[in-house]
Parts: structure tokens; C-alpha cells; sequence
DNA sequence: TCTTTGTGTAACTATAATGGTTACATCGAG
DNA sequence: CTCGATGTAACCATTATAGTTACACAAAGA
């Protein structure tokens, strides 16, 4: 790998226009302060609405938190985007040699220092919410402006 | 990115042998513990070689470790295999749109969270050992041998 | 010195993820 | 019924990964 996919970051700029914008969040809308197309953005939401964050209002168009900020974590959104294959952020390698007994036992004891590692990470985003990301955000944006 | 890439836990499993088997650690001999091919090590070790971790016989083979093995950190070993693009584990979307307040902002707010996210990962990689690592896998050979 | 063994790398391959794009069926409000 | 928006499928180019063959070169031992 190279790094966690962009559909992360992305979808952090999704959920706080929802929350922010006053103008409907279309897909057009949204893809236009990303700067990138919309289909990207619709299948991010995709995500999200599978991950029930977000409704979409169908046919006229238009995305709505489906929780309150605060109850969404950074946790949540890395989780809804899938940025990392079976929930697991380390590959292991596979089939090492079971005659050998560092092959045999490397695994097990490695797999636990990954596992701790993505705990510490994930614990790391699960502490900030949406609320308070968009609260940081509204504050550089209005200082910012003057 | 879908996982980190498995250089990382074969560099492991290579430093392991390095340290551990009495036998002297070929690319070959590494492969066959490994469960892939020679050139696969030997790419993996050049890195680790680099990060001035091994030194290597040259003509006659060999892979020895250049330091103490509780000296050398699993995080060590992670940034020597160069896992993640220019050290940075996440991959922020690139040039949102200026003119949009939350476009224009929540690049560096979004950054903190993670940043914080990959340090608390890296934290742990950093408190464990070769040394201790290696220590619970030869406990693990001793106890699932008898 | 010559043979043998192993390293260091280049070159090439297949596979898969990512991000982007066009196209289109469908939905629902007015 | 029309218009705007969504949900997807079907592509595409780019890139990382992992694997493989090939070969020049290093050094140890006969």
C-alpha cells in the first residue's frame, strides 16, 4: 500500500458540508467544493447510506446526516468507507514455512503488535467527532475571513 | 491502499531468523522459511541494509544484524520497508475547492486528527522490541514442540 | 586461478486498488 | 410529463505489489 484511500478524507468533506451547508447537498454540490466528479461523490455516499450516516433524499436530490453530529466518530466514517480490506491495516504475509519454527510461530506473535498498533489508531479516531470537527473548521473559517 | 504492504512483516520474519537461527541466513535459506522467492528477500533486505538495521556477506552470503536486537523497534523496521507514501499513512484529497469554506479549511483540521491517528499507531510499533518479539516466539517454538 | 555459491539489480509480468469518466435507467417533485 | 438528481454499470489510465528470469559481480575454497 501506499496510503489509506482518499474516499476517508473525502467523506469527512461529505458529512460536514451536510452538516454545514446551507444550499442542498447534491452531488453536483458537494463534488464542486472537492473538486473532483460527482460520481465519485455518489459513490462515497453509497458508503455512508450503507452505513446509515446519511439519507438521500431520491429523486429530488440531496444528502442528510442521519445521526447527530456528535454521535458520529472519525471511527465511523473510516469504518463506512472500507479503506481497508477486511478490516484488518496489515498484511500479513501468507503461508510462511510451518517445518521452520520462526515460520511456524512468527505469525501469531507478530499479529499481535499489529493488532495493538490498529487499536491505538482507530482508538485515536473514535475519540473525535464530527461535531467537534466541524466546530474546529467553523472556527478557522470565520477567523480566516476577516 | 487496501492493506500495508506484507514487506513489512517478511522484514520481520527475515530479522528474526537473523537473529535467531544458527544456520547462516541466505536469501535462499530466508525464502524457504518465508514461503516465497529469494529476489523478494533479497529487495527486503537492500531496504533493511539501508536503514543500516543488517549487513550482509558479500560473495559468501549471509545476513547478520548490525544491532543489538533490543535496539531495533518494530517501528524501525516499519519505516526502513517504506510501507506508507512519504511517511504518511493517510491520503488527504487534493485541492479542494478554495472558494468554499469547508473546502478551504478542512484540510488542516481533518490533517491534526490524523497525524494524532498515525502517531498513536507508530507509538506502539515503537514499544516493541526484536528482542521481545523474538522472546515470545521462541517461547511459543519450545511450548508447541513438546 | 578457477569453480562455486550467493548477492545486487534490471527487466518483465500479472493482479488489484484507485480515481476518473461516460452513459443510462429510474425516481420524485412540481 | 418533464426536469433534475440519484444509483450503477462499464470502461480507462495509473500505480503498487508480488513474483519471476536473467546476469554481472564478489569472495571463499579447492
Amino acid at each position: 500500500m501506499k496510503k489509506i484511500s482518499s474516499r476517508f478524507s473525502i467523506a469527512v468533506h461529505i458529512l460536514s458540508l451536510a452538516y454545514l451547508s446551507t444550499s442542498p447537498c447534491t452531488s453536483e454540490f458537494i463534488a464542486r467544493s472537492v473538486n473532483t466528479n460527482p460520481v465519485i461523490i455518489r459513490r462515497i455516499i453509497g458508503n455512508l447510506k450503507k452505513a446509515g450516516l446519511v439519507h438521500v433524499k431520491a429523486g429530488t436530490g440531496g444528502t442528510y446526516l442521519r445521526k447527530d453530529a456528535d454521535e458520529i466518530t472519525l471511527l465511523d466514517i473510516y469504518r463506512a468507507v472500507e479503506v481497508v480490506a477486511k478490516g484488518e491495516l496489515f498484511h500479513f504475509h501468507e503461508h510462511p514455512n510451518p517445518d521452520c519454527p520462526v515460520g511456524a510461530n512468527i505469525e501469531s506473535v507478530l499479529r499481535t503488535s499489529m493488532l495493538e498498533a490498529q487499536s491505538a489508531m482507530e482508538h485515536k479516531l473514535a475519540q473525535v467527532t464530527l461535531k467537534q470537527l466541524v466546530t474546529d473548521l467553523s472556527e478557522k473559517a470565520a477567523s480566516s475571513k476577516s
